[in-house]
DNA sequence: TTGCTATTTCTATAATTATCGAAATAATAC
DNA sequence: GTATTATTTCGATAATTATAGAAATAGCAA
């Protein structure tokens, strides 16, 4: 069975919600989901890494963090991984925010 | 004259977001603010320390963490520093998070 | 003054983090 | 097959973090 952050293996939702802040508690994450939100459609690592000036294998870490804390998605096409938003944990847990970015 | 977060010198959006997220990364922090969130009264240092079994000099080190990211402020009263939310930063960048905590 | 209480600062430490470059993995194109 | 492209993993490193205990600060009470 594939883990999914929707199963809730009996994390506290304080330990949850501090997952998920602290997937967010640094500048680049935050303008990834910023460029997520703005964009019309998904991004891949490489565009990110050019977009944001830093190394494909940061921008990797970060993604892997952001998808870890159930914030975005992935679709795999060949080679290429998309990235896009997991709204439904942004309106769980972070209701507005999206909208206040 | 003194710096107050509403000040904002110079600090670009995701900056001044990720302070917050990474002031809230963390499940002790999270707990907080929930309490501070159901209590009717300010709270102190010593009955965090307490409620949540933790030594005094790290509730004061997470209390610093809170109130630099202005999210709580602090109210003195001879030795004793009473603490409590301050609801401006959360409607302004978290609007709706209280609530859904 | 001396002692008690509340908080902060300091020192130390173990763990985590963000970062990069290099190597590995894997699919595509020739 | 080789070469190219996209991403991830690995190894290293410098910085930050959460933690505790000890010492410092400061008010209050006998």
């Amino acid at each position: 069975m594939k883990y999914t952050t929707s199963m809730n293996i009996e994390i506290a939702k304080e330990e949850r919600l501090a997952q998920i802040f602290s997937a967010l508690g640094e500048p680049n994450r935050i303008k990834i989901i910023k460029i997520l939100r703005d964009s019309k459609r998904e991004l891949t690592c490489s565009e990110i890494s050019n977009l944001l000036q830093i190394a494909p294998s940061t921008v990797s870490y970060h993604f892997k963090a952001l998808r870890k804390a159930g914030l975005t998605k992935t679709r795999q096409e060949a080679q290429t991984k998309y990235l896009s938003l997991n709204k439904k944990t942004f309106k769980k847990y972070l209701p507005g925010f999206l909208d206040s970015l």
